[in-house]
DNA sequence: GCATCACCGTGACTTGGTCACAGACCCTCC
DNA sequence: GGAGGGTCTGTGACCAAGTCACGGTGATGC
């Protein structure tokens, strides 16, 4: 890819006036952050507006007591909008955000980012759209973890996590996380899972059999 | 209070240029809103960027099993801004906000808003503050719900909700749908915190005996 | 008065979270 | 290859919270 066509990975700016993004092109760069970096986390905020054009991010919370919770993935095509926004005002900010798998991101200066918005009434409608999904995705991420059976829960994130061949290499611990719940909770539901022939379980690996079963369970609510 | 100054109730906006403060104050109107209007919700939107002058809204997801839990509360001088994000884009909105007590706002058209946004830094950190705020406060929520012990949970609300004198109007539903519980395990947490001389309950009602006793409780964790 | 409805109390049971500890697996270093 | 240490998983006992079913009780209206 070079660098001057990257604004075809993201719908919401294909629209920009040709000249606007020329110049939101000239004065971005391409960057790459391996997996692990943390781009954002309290104590340690990002400088540049990021538009994710491969890879994932794990955004996730961290409480006092230690435990943790994911809140959202950051996918390609999308941005982190509201890490800016967070750098934009009000920056006590909790949560950490983690690259998942290897990433390409586009990084716009804070400046340039305010001149897009200033100028773009598309580029205004292409932030604000990132933000209305992540909200109305967090509402949703609520009301699962209050109301939600937690077998229902995993199916689903099993289903979400796994890749196409089923497998899937995270241990107990982790999946804990994904749900904000404990480690030997996940056992014993993955146990039982296990036990009606829906998965295989090895050490830090699960493999889906019956993705059927299994996709029927996470739509049973 | 006169249309001319209300931008004085609103921090983030008393650095606005005179001029567009004049045009603001012009192109907007105030509206009062009763006691249990329906700003929005599914399948209804609000056609304006609102400005909460005096009330507060409360905002709550209901789940498709009738079950409710609160999200937050915009309250005086706050804005609406996630609804109106909503407005600019996706729109699938489960959420509903709901004025609790008797509010005053100023109402903005989306076109004057978006003229702001274009021509006013001042009111862009204004907008992407409240967002910010917004977020964090849903990363805690979050965080409380899945870490929480419910009795704290039900301590800080009875705190936060009941007004100088201790009282608090709300049946044991209400506080069940404010954190996201049952109503009868909100009633057994009432009758121990009863029966530990921190609160009295009666019909419809709570009234705090035992602050302190209570922040202790609230404050546990 | 008494019928009705919203609100509250309670017991029995299920699900989920906590704690403590025991194996099992894996890697590295002798 | 075997010893040792770290990570991961399994399990039982117990507690906290959610669900279900039902009964009681206070307010309100006719």
């Amino acid at each position: 890819m070079t660098s001057a066509d990257w604004t075809e990975y993201f719908p919401g700016l294909r629209t920009l006036p040709p000249d606007l993004a020329r110049q939101l092109v000239q004065a971005s760069r391409v960057v790459t952050l391996p997996a692990g970096t943390r781009i954002f986390g309290p104590g340690q905020a990002p400088e540049n507006y990021l538009l994710l054009i491969k890879g994932t991010v794990r955004v996730q919370q961290v409480s006092d007591s230690g435990r943790e919770i994911v809140l959202y993935r950051v996918s390609a095509g999308e941005s982190c909008a509201l890490t800016t926004a967070c750098l934009m005002g009000y920056e006590e900010y909790q949560a950490e955000g983690i690259v998942e798998t290897e990433a390409t991101a586009v990084a716009i200066a804070r400046s340039m980012f305010d001149e897009l918005i200033a100028s773009s009434a598309e580029f205004r409608k292409f932030v604000f759209t990132a933000f209305s999904v992540r909200i109305t995705n967090l509402f949703r991420t609520i009301e699962e973890i209050a109301f939600s059976r937690l077998d229902i829960r995993l199916a689903q994130r099993l289903l979400a996590l796994s890749d196409d061949r089923g497998q899937l290499a995270m241990t107990h611990q982790q999946l804990a996380s994904e749900l904000g719940t404990a480690r030997e909770v996940v056992s014993r539901q993955l146990h039982e899972m296990q036990r009606r022939g829906m998965i295989e379980t090895s050490r830090g690996a699960v493999r889906i059999l019956d993705r059927a079963a299994l996709d029927d369970l996470a739509h049973l609510a």
